[in-house]
DNA sequence: TTATCTCATTAAAATATTCGAATAAATTTA
DNA sequence: TAAATTTATTCGAATATTTTAATGAGATAA
């Protein structure tokens, strides 16, 4: 494998993580599994859409799904994943340049 | 600040280390500082979109710039980015879906 | 079977990202 | 000042991503 298909491969994960939706996603199911419907519920994200996102993760290995009765409950496949998460927001904590106090304060209550 | 800007903030990271050229500027980066000449000479990557992309890395405070003389020296701001980076590499290395053993061997050798 | 509930997929429109080409700006040297 | 070198910015075209709306598909219960 050349180099470059590496940073391919590794910036193809970072853009899974690149979307608001999926954060939230992730972060709802950082402690348990959850039905597509309570993600719903939770999120306020439409069904169909929360289901495409959904998708994506899945395809990209990021979460797991599983089936019982009428329902699916989704989890995350590694916790490095929400190492990664976490990481990131040590990061933005730090003061990532010119993002303002109160944002970093409203970052490290929500953390 | 609403939880969903949270999530704004957090993949707008995730946006910006979500690109192959970038990946590739920040791995070159990780060990010491350089110009943009050389980083045009090591990547091969074109100077005017050399350019763009650290401007976008900039704007996200996740390099610092340094002009000395004509020069203009680039390194990572924060080494938790670094860090992530290579969280990022763990997560594939343990075969983050259905990757294939070439590829994560080439994952393992080059990391 | 039919109805219902949960979840997935598709297509089309809106939005965002990336790249090359041209050009501008900053610094040094002559 | 003019020329040369290094780096930055702008614009437009191509491409990719995201969203909404409509529809499909699987499971359960009546």
């Amino acid at each position: 494998m050349k180099q470059k298909d590496f940073y391919s491969i590794h910036s193809d994960v970072c853009k899974t993580l690149a979307n608001p939706k999926r954060q939230e996603i992730l972060d709802n199911l950082r402690q348990k599994e959850m039905t597509v419907n309570e993600l719903v519920k939770k999120t306020g994200i439409s069904q169909a859409n929360l289901s495409q996102h959904l998708a994506i993760l899945r395809a990209k290995g990021i979460v797991s799904d599983r089936r019982e009765g009428i329902n699916v409950y989704y989890s995350i496949s590694n916790p490095k994943i929400i190492e990664a998460f976490d990481l990131i927001s040590e990061v933005l904590q730090e003061g990532l340049s010119t993002r303002s106090k109160t944002i970093q304060a409203a970052i490290k209550r929500k953390s």
